[in-house]
DNA sequence: CGCTGCTGTCAATGGCATTGACAATGACCC
DNA sequence: GGGTCATTGTCAATGCCATTGACAGCAGCG
């Protein structure tokens, strides 16, 4: 089909010459935090210097196209937290969950419009199960049961998406409506009369800017978490002679 | 005025006289599992027996609307725990975040199409405020300082909000779309090869189990969160009187 | 050459939130 | 009682959005 690619500088915009590859690829990019907006096919038509309508040449309806980029970022969370994790087989069960979350996570947060529209689409993508098999090893060679380490990744799969999700959510609202959210919440607990929330009162300071930081929140949330887990670990090593688990 | 409420038997359709509490009452009920659909303004507007624009009126926007929607339903879930708990001071400090947080969960679950479209805004209401208070000395009871309770707090309220709009978000989609979603779940997670992927081979029957049960996972991960935090407040209390981060 | 299937264009269609002009109604004041 | 005003409901747009169906260029193939 004539590749005609890559011409024009940056933006590739005129004449694509439209594949299910160039559409995922622009509709990515707007998705972008840079390129701001919503996610539809006037702007998606628009990005590829083609009618809006050709899209459906490649893909059903909206909904087939936002799975497709889901499972792509999906992939790409998962490639990220490979390249930041030892090769081999480690034993430290808890950096391992952690990079995978976090990856997922910040490749999500890299496009807050898909990550809305995907809210609770399962894409069961493949990328996705290899990495499931390896956590659970993971956690299975630190001593828990293999059901149990499965559970505990789903148990982390579901809270990272669901999170992620939720901050993001936030993130691709219009700056307006942001503002006036973190106002709302700036004098609620600015204003609390000591008297009757001492405790709110003292720790007002930490919890608005908690507020800012969505991140943070998400770290402190998978800490306590992972925490859980380690608990479980130990009960685990305990009950059973073989296992080895000595902090 | 000329109150003609209540007529009409058990849809309280015609002529209701609109007010700010008649509406936000048909909005809820349009939300419910039962009524199925999405909260439209031409819903909204047949339920109420009224022109649909009317209730622009009492509400400048849908955002508004829907705040006010989210501010009832947070209320409802706080009202629900404080029915479920006793009333003085307890020191079962788990229970007290177990049931906070599947009260909320219960009743955003009780309108899905509603946790769709709160997803992320903040409403930061009164009712919230006062509960907040109460788990934050339940916790600083069982030995948590001030700030670290407050950052638990924020951490739990976080989780459950973000995974219960995550499963409100799957239970709005048409039953097509959550049964194509489903199947290829089962599809995946039936198939897998036993020699590479043998752990999740061996735990597919759980995970298959737990795909139909959000609750179950949801109950599964805040279990797992508590005891983070029993560890937090173990450590704590070691600890004693000087800061304890390590053991 | 004519046929068929693939891909892009164009002009609807129908759902949605939101707005502005207008009408009915009641309250308030002289 | 009559004039004025604000409130509240109605109606007819407007504009954005996803989606569809009819049509047009163009490939390869007999």
């Amino acid at each position: 089909m004539a590749a005609r690619a890559e011409a024009d500088g940056e933006t590739a915009k005129r004449r694509v010459a439209l594949t299910r590859e160039s559409i995922l690829e622009a509709a990515l990019r707007l998705c972008s935090p840079e390129s701001g907006g919503q996610l539809t096919f006037s702007r998606l038509g628009k990005e590829l210097g083609a009618d809006p309508t050709a899209v459906y040449r490649h893909f059903r309806d909206k909904d087939e196209l936002v799975l497709a980029m889901a499972d792509i970022t999906i992939q790409e969370g998962v490639e990220l937290a490979r390249a930041a994790l030892p090769d081999g087989p480690s034993d430290d069960w808890r950096a391992w969950l952690t990079v995978t979350a976090e990856s997922i996570r910040a490749s999500y947060l890299a496009r807050p419009a898909l990550a809305v529209l995907a809210a609770a689409r399962t894409t069961a993508s493949p990328a996705e199960t290899h990495s499931v098999e390896l956590l659970i090893s993971v956690l299975h060679r630190a001593g828990l049961p293999v059901v149990e380490s499965a559970e505990c990744c789903r148990s982390l799969l579901d809270m990272t998406l669901a999170m992620t999700q939720y901050s993001a959510a936030f993130s691709a609202l219009d700056k307006a409506t942001q503002a006036k959210d973190e106002a709302a919440w700036a004098v609620r607990y600015g204003m609390l009369p000591e008297d009757e929330y001492p405790l709110l009162h003292e720790s007002a300071p930490r919890l608005t800017a908690l507020f800012r930081d969505d991140a943070e929140v998400f770290r402190m949330t998978l800490a306590t978490f992972l925490d859980g887990v380690a608990a479980k670990i130990e009960r685990a090593g305990q009950g059973e002679g073989l296992s080895s688990e000595r902090p």
